[in-house]
DNA sequence: CAAATCCCCTGCAGGC
DNA sequence: TGCCTGCAGGGGATTT
């Protein structure tokens, strides 16, 4: 799960790659779960379409085509952006593990690689590869809506008080349910969503509803602030992509509480604990946590 | 309307 | 060593 901060800076190592040039040929895979618009339509689509811009909205990433089409992209749970400047597989996997990051040189296409753009300039390719296909790829045609951006709530990185309190009420779920509702702050995914709660002091499984405005507030800076610190650095993973045998790198070494289940809180000591919230994991310290 | 459940897909870890 | 099971989870559709 690329969340917000992994898909703010995928587009901003893919921009460069992609604005301004012109898609000479596209190559995909076979229609699947993965394509929402049928993949000969996307090809047909972006066949010698110039790209305008590529932009973040919450998970999506939407680029804007020369004709006023655009194309939606969803990373899903590991969905990748890669471009075609270097090859090496063993890199490809070494992304995997790391945790879903693009990185501006790589790799020739393989059986993941659900959509190829070649450019009219012969230059680097960029591919979309994403071996879970949880992933989506849409095209719009000028001017058509698009009803999975129209239910995004406000963009994570703008969250606040009121519009967090205001979305609890009468609500009896868990809050970590609420940070994960892409109707009401879109970008929040499972583990800045416990990373949150943890900065905010507030339990993951406490009812929505029996949160206050006090908190709900510090949960919204939380938020904001966290995603923001993600994304400075780098995405939190592009660190560890470098390291050749893949194992633990900055990601986890930002996280105070997502995976960390047994170990000790670092502010207190206490054990981490993990819970299970509508079939996710949710990880957070029993005594600073209420 | 809210909430719960199911499902899409693949790789990998753990148990035996 | 190899097979089987369970787990991981974004998010939409369906059911309660």
């Amino acid at each position: 799960m690329p969340e917000l901060p992994e898909v703010e800076v995928i587009r901003r190592s893919i921009e460069p790659l992609i604005v301004g040039r012109t898609i000479a040929r596209v190559r995909t895979t076979g229609d699947s779960y993965f394509f929402l618009t049928p993949a000969r339509l996307v090809a047909k689509g972006l066949r010698g379409r110039r790209v305008l811009a590529i932009e973040r909205r919450g998970k999506y990433l939407v680029a804007a085509l020369d004709d006023g089409a655009s194309l939606l992209l969803h990373l899903g749970m590991t969905g990748q952006l890669l471009s075609s400047v270097a090859r090496s597989p063993r890199l490809v996997r070494s992304a995997e593990k790391a945790n879903w990051i693009a990185e501006p040189r790589v790799f020739a296409a393989d059986e993941h690689t659900h959509l190829e753009l070649v450019f009219a300039d012969r230059g680097p390719r960029v591919m979309l590869r994403d071996v879970r296909k949880f992933g989506k790829c849409a095209l719009r045609r000028p001017g058509e809506r698009e009803p999975r951006l129209e239910r995004l709530g406000v963009d994570a990185l703008e969250a606040c008080g009121p519009v967090l309190f205001a979305a609890t009420r009468r609500r009896r779920v868990a809050i970590k349910s609420i940070l994960l509702d892409q109707t009401v702050l879109a970008g929040v995914g499972n583990i800045y969503a416990d990373e949150a709660l943890f900065r905010a002091c507030v339990r993951p499984e406490r009812q929505a509803c029996h949160t206050t405005e006090a908190e709900c507030r510090n949960l919204a800076k939380a938020v904001t602030q966290i995603l923001r610190e993600a994304i400075g650095s780098g995405g939190s993973t592009i660190d560890d992509y470098v390291h050749p045998d893949g194992t633990d790198g900055g990601y986890s070494r930002l996280c105070r509480v997502y995976g960390r289940e047994g170990e000790p809180c670092s502010r207190c000591g206490q054990r981490i604990r993990r819970v299970v919230i509508q079939h996710r994991s949710a990880h957070f310290c029993p005594k600073c946590q209420r």
